[in-house]
DNA sequence: AGCACGCCGACT
DNA sequence: GTCGGCGTGCTC
């Protein structure tokens, strides 16, 4: 039996969002005009009893699906692709790399609007905008149609218009305002026209090393040119960045800038947008649906010339891309640490290698993949080694605390140094990175101590709100008055937190006020930002805080910062703990003397003699980085071997174990040359918010020999049958436990 | 992941 | 008799 050779042979090679990882075979919807069909499309599909909106990766002219299975698409959602073949390129990439279904990746790099099957009745294609009659409406006047009231009012504050999923509104109501003759259809946004005398009237000054940095990038705007802006705290990256974004705006062409979190987000979004003559679009977690919409639609049609997000904006649509941007690359929260495990700053520089254009990745502590990249010259190393103006690097010392007098992890040293600073006007940071008020609390008479039920964890005493909890789950509880196993009254706090630390600053300084700034202080919203102009205007001479204080802020008033406990992070199990460590002491460190005066550094330690300690205090960052790199190549540990992660949990306390096992051996016959297993074993932490964990680590001295193996293994791992455990697998681990 | 089907225990 | 527990299997 011979098929119609109409064009009912045309199939649809569908992305769908499921983790079954494989594409799915549609006939195209009725009545459909060949040409809107085209890779990167979205398509509404019957998927089981649901309906799903999938992405179209390409087309055939035959299937091997029973044609009685065979179903046709429900509907063609766009005229254009929301992925342009190299957008989509990159996801392709991303998904098999990370081992991650195609259609959810596809999801995940959508905004939510467009991927809602619900809300996708409305077309992006068009924008709307008010008519002059719409202009002098007051949202006001229509008190019994608040959706219209919404569009009008949200219209009048963009007068460039918005597409009709950014203003978040049924199309009924805009079609009802289009009746009214209030409202108007207009194609969105071309690419908005600059005019380059704009940019010279605000030239940005660069001292040598900014200037090299910024020469040598921009006689490379043309090419793929990955390199590595190290830049000493204060030493002007952003202004690097701002003098070559300049270059790419004067070019007609867009920059896409990664950051690691919303935190420093505002600094640099003023900074831009003080400085550049071009919309901004920008992409952080903070926004409603319909303004990540808009942003992204900014993005894609080229209306903005500057998009700045966080680690989800390397997937944007760019209608003209000329330069990427990723500050702060060694932040690992640039690296998705659940589902999609995708590291942002990677995928920006294969993205950037896609389009031939450059990739700045800038820091003051590197990561040491990207310093082992410069070490092997895929990377340019540009280096500002000096504070831009006046302000000269901080001293930094060691402070050996062992046996002597401590209250509270202040040591009688520190205090007469904080005394000192205080006396001469300075004001004085201090860093613990532990919240609450004691990590533990203990029982005197019998032992006992208050444990999370959920999790292998002690639970913190927060004394403020007088509750137990645990900073692993969310369980809370309030503090027992007496010992539940002895009915003893002697409970003592083990240990300290920034709450018990606050109290003891208070007592030892109580004529100075102390500025407590963690996660618990600023909850609500704003009060970050209240607090941190409370501390960058010097109105608290004594700041204390957990590692939100160490980022991106600007406190030039502080001439002291004391890291109270740097011993947790050389202790800890993880190999990238002390990297973490050494940038985490560079950041804050670098909060210190940013003004006039000269700044000094104070770290507590009872291992004062650790090599990689000794190194950075003494070498810096960059001799830190050269001895800690030698230690991972002895060891066999990334960025010289690669690494793969297999994570299984369970309510089941033994389950997670046994899976591991069975994986393992169902790789026996896989296993080729190259190929190392480290493991299984149960979490560092086994128990976590009631879930048993294992991890079983796999290395290999090759990506592509780690892939190859990947790529035959899970998807047999995919057909073990069990009902209770979850696994994932973590490509480019950042955490090892 | 959803969502159904299906096969066994405690209820009006 | 059926309501509902979650094991098993499928989604073009």
């Amino acid at each position: 039996m011979t098929r119609p050779s109409s064009q009912s042979c045309i199939i649809l090679r569908i992305a769908v969002p499921s983790p079954v990882n494989r594409l799915f075979d549609y006939a195209p919807p009725e009545k459909v005009a060949t040409t809107s069909i085209q890779p990167g499309i979205r398509v509404l599909v019957p998927f089981g009893r649901r309906q799903l909106t999938g992405i179209l990766i390409e087309t055939d002219t035959s299937t091997t699906i029973h044609p009685q299975k065979l179903r046709a698409a429900l509907e063609i959602l766009d005229h254009t692709p929301v992925f342009d073949q190299r957008l989509l390129a990159l996801i392709k990439w991303a998904s098999r790399y990370y081992h991650y279904p195609l259609g959810e990746a596809c999801a995940t790099a959508l905004p939510v609007l467009l991927r809602n099957p619900k809300q996708q009745k409305r077309n992006i294609s068009f924008w709307w905008t008010l008519t002059d009659t719409g202009k002098s409406i007051q949202p006001g006047s229509l008190k019994n149609a608040s959706r219209q009231a919404t569009v009008i009012a949200r219209l009048q504050v963009n007068a460039e218009g918005l597409s009709g999923d950014a203003l978040d509104a049924p199309l009924s109501v805009l079609k009802t305002l289009e009746q009214k003759g209030w409202l108007k259809k207009i194609p969105p946004p071309e690419m908005i026209k600059q005019t380059s005398a704009a940019y010279h009237t605000q030239q940005i000054t660069l001292n040598a090393a900014q200037t090299s940095a910024f020469e040598q990038t921009r006689n490379k705007l043309d090419s793929f040119y990955p390199c590595l802006l190290e830049g000493v705290t204060g030493s002007g990256k952003t202004a690097v960045y701002l003098a070559l974004i300049k270059e790419v705006l004067k070019r007609q062409q867009q920059v896409l800038v990664l950051v690691p979190e919303i935190g420093l987000t505002p600094q640099l979004v003023q900074r831009f947008g003080e400085q550049l003559d071009t919309p901004l679009a920008v992409m952080h977690s903070g926004l409603n649906k319909g303004q990540r919409l808009a942003a992204w639609q900014q993005a894609r049609s080229g209306a903005a010339g500057v998009i700045i997000g966080t680690r989800s904006a390397v997937f944007s649509a760019l209608a003209k891309p000329g330069l990427i941007i990723v500050d702060e690359e060694h932040d690992v929260s640039l690296k998705q640490q659940e589902g999609f495990r995708y590291s942002a700053r990677d995928l920006a520089v294969w993205r950037a290698h896609q389009y031939q254009i450059p990739v700045v990745l800038g820091s003051a502590t590197p990561s040491l993949e990207s310093l082992h990249n410069v070490q092997t010259n895929r990377y340019t190393l540009l280096s500002l080694p000096e504070r831009a103006g006046n302000a000269s690097m901080p001293d930094m010392t060691l402070l050996d605390v062992r046996q002597s007098s401590m209250q509270d992890n202040l040591s009688d040293t520190l205090i007469a140094q904080i005394q000192s600073h205080l006396t001469k006007g300075g004001q004085v940071l201090l860093f613990l990175n532990r919240r609450g008020f004691a990590p533990v609390m203990l029982c005197h008479d019998c032992g006992w101590s208050a444990k999370c039920q959920r999790c292998d964890a002690n639970m913190t005493y927060h004394r403020s709100s007088r509750q137990l909890r645990c900073h692993h789950c969310d369980h809370q509880q309030r503090l027992p008055v007496q010992c539940p196993e002895c009915g003893s009254s002697e409970l003592i706090a083990i240990g300290q937190g920034t709450e018990r630390i606050e109290a003891a600053l208070q007592k030892c300084f109580p004529q100075y006020e102390v500025l407590r700034i963690d996660r618990d202080t600023t909850s609500r919203k704003g009060s970050l930002k209240k607090a941190l102009k409370r501390a960058s205007s010097g109105q608290a001479p004594i700041l204390l805080g957990t590692q939100m204080l160490a980022k991106g802020h600007h406190f030039p008033g502080v001439t002291l910062v004391a890291i109270l406990d740097v011993d947790q992070g050389l202790l800890s199990a993880d190999f990238r703990s002390s990297e973490r460590m050494a940038q985490l002491i560079i950041q804050v460190a670098g909060r210190s003397g940013r003004g006039e005066q000269q700044g000094e550094v104070i770290i507590q330690t009872h291992q004062p003699e650790h090599p990689l300690l000794q190194q950075l205090i003494s070498q810096g960052y960059p001799a830190f980085a050269k001895l800690a790199l030698q230690e991972r190549q002895l060891a066999l540990l990334p960025p010289y071997t690669q690494l793969a992660m297999l994570r299984a949990e369970s309510p089941q306390a033994d389950e997670p174990m046994n899976y591991l096992l069975n994986a393992k051996q169902l790789a026996t016959p896989l296993l080729s040359d190259g190929i190392n297993f480290w493991g299984p074993v149960p979490a560092p932490m086994e128990r976590r918010a009631g879930r048993y964990r294992a991890q079983l680590l796999v290395q290999s001295a090759e990506r592509a020999c780690l892939q190859k193996f990947l790529r035959q293994w899970l998807p047999q791992i995919a057909n073990q049958k069990s009902t209770r455990v979850r696994w994932s697998i973590d490509v480019d681990p950042q955490d090892t436990f």
